[in-house]
DNA sequence: GATTATGCGGAGCGATGCTCCGAAATCTAC
DNA sequence: GTAGATTTCGGAGCATCGCTCCGCATAATC
């Protein structure tokens, strides 16, 4: 995406990346702005003309994200067991989305945003989860009335409620499980 | 809990409620702390005599609602269907947890803070909870293998995955059941 | 080296959370 | 009712935030 651009803003992109991942590590997704620039070594203006709102600095650092779990998905189309490629798919959408503090927002705003910039990588992911949901269906090993959106949102919201229990470190792999196998007998 | 309070300082803490109510309702709970004040027609710094965090301000809100849900879970154990009442109530639970926008995270918080002003009507809740839990899985209608701690962090994520779903108005209500019965065959 | 266009920086705006203390209102005792 | 003690109020003020805007520096081009 950053073609053509002068030296000193292509330098600068870069910079105001690696900070950006640094200060989200550091204090979730909202980090100070200001914080991040002055770590870039960069003005806030300049911060502001490459990436015009926080949302965009976010989805710069998911695509790659987004694009590996796509790709991803298509691989483990070669797992034998359907069901276990699923799980391990879902099981890796909610790492990701646990990355950050507060990530799982924005993960599910950018799946509902039609404009976003990164809508291509997200409609690109979300097809391949499909793929993989619905060759489970197929086999059986996956109820027929479940819908790509609902394990997308599942998985968000299994990493959000990992990210709000501290004292329970596996918490969003056991949620997620459960999720898979049912509470009831 | 206000006992003793001089007369305007108990009608500030009663307006500064209902304005609270409002303001949460309509703008989360990220509300303005001072819009809150100004509609309560209050200076800032009583809100904060009355309230010195924000988190003190929605615990005041919330602490009714979780009586009532560990009152509510005691009433269940009436119920016939373990399992029905199970759901019932975590279902409320979810429910109550989405009451505004940014609630859950605070409900996750306030059931992990030990030294929380309402720590004891949440372990009242979470006891209530535990007893119909157990009852379910006595009957063999829930594996016996799922904690509390489980339970609550589910509805508090399936609320939240709720909120983040505004175009599928059921996803709560929707993820609530799958997690129960699983995805899987 | 001169010209041009691109990118940079930070002062500045309005709003936020939160503190602090002089002023005002309530309560108590007579 | 009045005086005095005590509680409560109110908002000015501080640091910080997200974000805009424009004069200035700097890289690219010839």
């Amino acid at each position: 995406m950053p073609e053509a651009l002068r030296a000193d803003a292509r330098h600068n992109h870069d910079q105001l990346l690696t900070a950006a991942r640094a200060a989200f590590a550091e204090h979730g997704t909202e980090a100070s702005l200001r914080d991040i620039a002055r770590r870039a070594g960069v003005g806030i203006g300049t911060l502001y003309r490459h990436f015009p709102t926080r949302e965009a600095l976010l989805q710069a650092l998911m695509r790659d994200r987004f694009d590996a779990l796509g790709r991803r998905a298509a691989g483990l189309l070669a797992e034998p067991s359907p069901r276990d490629a699923l799980l391990t798919w879902l099981a890796e959408v909610a790492a990701g989305s646990a990355t950050y503090r507060g990530l799982p927002e924005s993960v599910m705003a950018a799946l509902r945003d039609e404009s976003s910039e990164l809508h291509a990588s997200c409609a690109a992911m979300r097809a391949a989860g499909s793929r993989l949901l619905e060759r489970a269906q197929a086999q059986g090993a996956v109820r027929a009335d479940i819908t790509t959106e609902e394990l997308l949102a599942l998985a968000a919201g299994v990493a959000w409620a990992g990210e709000q229990s501290p004292g329970h470190p596996q918490m969003a792999q056991r949620l997620l499980s459960l999720a898979m196998t049912g509470l009831a007998h």
